[in-house]
DNA sequence: CTGATTCTTGACCATGTGGTCAGCTTTGGC
DNA sequence: GCCAAAGCTGACCACATGGTCAAGAATCAG
């Protein structure tokens, strides 16, 4: 009977799921390191321990196993940051945004650099998303920082530039990490460092942008963001 | 007899400068929009309207093809802000430095996504060039913010960090210019678009690092802009 | 054990890859 | 006008590509 040909949901045996990870992790690693066309299904198998044939077998196409990978970055990008109001503090919501930013950098670099190589090759399957959902996304947070602005917690800057500013500052040390590191001369990053830096941007942005802690204008109210 | 073969200095009659240029070019985009594995010669040279023998015939092969883009990028970067002195009003060279580094991503955004594909990929061919000059050139620079943070010129930031900020915040809308349209809702960026961006960034990266103009504590030049 | 379902994989295919080469045409200095 | 040098390019090569398939192996519910 023509059931579900390739589920893809986390349904199927413990088999499929162990494989399907095996090669999700393996295919992310090659897909960042040389984008969508100069990574090949030889390569991804390779990497995962296990024959093309069966990488086919359980992910249909190379196509179907891009776009998934794409999607599963798409989460986790979403978890990030997901509700905020004018009401909250301005400080915190943006030091928490670059904090779980450069997290996100640091916990999932082969995803950032997968993201980061769909969007330099003219992102042929995010343009939906980017004029859709994250468009969205943005617009809404936008409309928060100008309210801050409006209520004089902060200089009126564009916020839309601002959110890019955060995000390239942040992806940067997930995108450009073999620069970072040939510069610097390290190996890699530790924890130490990536606090260090977060601090850094936190402070030039909250800085530059003159926020202000809002228990200096406002009444002292026990509000506090979270994300 | 065995005379250069592949010259590729500019000497050489007006044919193959004109040719090599086409080739150039059209590489640069391809390189850029799918990597080094990606890019075909074959696209490139339907790209450069030439056959694929043609493109081989003048640059000998893929790699060198490549190469030579790298190295043109690298000429271009480093005009960039060379000669700078403790000297100088920081307000004035980070502005500078800023407003050089976007234009680079606004006059070459495919030379600028190229490498930053380059080393998406784990700078392959410029590891050297990462770990040497382009560390040499950081590294001086560094020893200037850091005069200046002593001279009270600027807060104790580290410059390396400030160096990637600007970098990146920068290089961000030539390398993300899909996600920046897709989301900005715009077909392109026109130049009062990056004299805005420009001028954001140089505002939050001074007033962040709290840059101090010397005027104030040294000798009255009346020269600057507005914000 | 049995039979169905899932898993595994080498052989195979059409097409695309970077690169070579031989032979042709065009150019440019004399 | 001559002719060497430069330019041009289709045919060709060995190999890699994404994808198919059929036939066998492992798993598992009954």
């Amino acid at each position: 009977m023509a059931k579900a040909e390739h589920p893809s949901e986390q349904e199927g045996g413990a088999i499929r799921r162990r494989n399907e990870q095996a090669i999700l992790a393996a295919a992310e690693r090659v897909f960042a390191r040389h984008g969508y066309r100069g990574a090949s299904l030889q390569a991804i198998a390779e990497e995962a321990g296990l024959p093309k044939s069966n990488v086919l077998y359980y992910m249909g196409s190379k196509r179907t196993l891009y776009v998934r990978l794409l999607e599963r970055m798409m989460e986790r990008w979403n978890v990030m940051l997901d509700d905020i109001s004018a009401e909250d503090d301005p400080a915190e919501v943006l030091s928490a945004f670059i904090r779980s930013k450069m997290q996100l950098s640091r916990r999932h670099p082969e995803g950032s650099r997968l993201f980061a190589s769909e969007i330099l090759g003219g992102a042929p399957f995010l343009q939906e998303y980017l004029r859709g959902e994250l468009r969205d996304w943005v617009q809404s947070r936008a409309a928060v920082f100008r309210e801050w602005a409006d209520r004089g917690l902060m200089d009126p800057v564009d916020p839309v530039w601002l959110i890019f500013l955060i995000w390239s500052s942040t992806q940067h040390y997930a995108d450009f990490e073999a620069q970072v590191l040939g510069i610097t001369g390290r190996e890699s990053l530790d924890d130490d460092d990536l606090e260090q830096i977060t601090a850094f941007l936190t402070r030039v942005v909250i800085k530059g942008c003159g926020v202000k802690h809002p228990t200096q204008t406002a009444a002292a109210r026990g509000d506090h963001a979270h994300t």
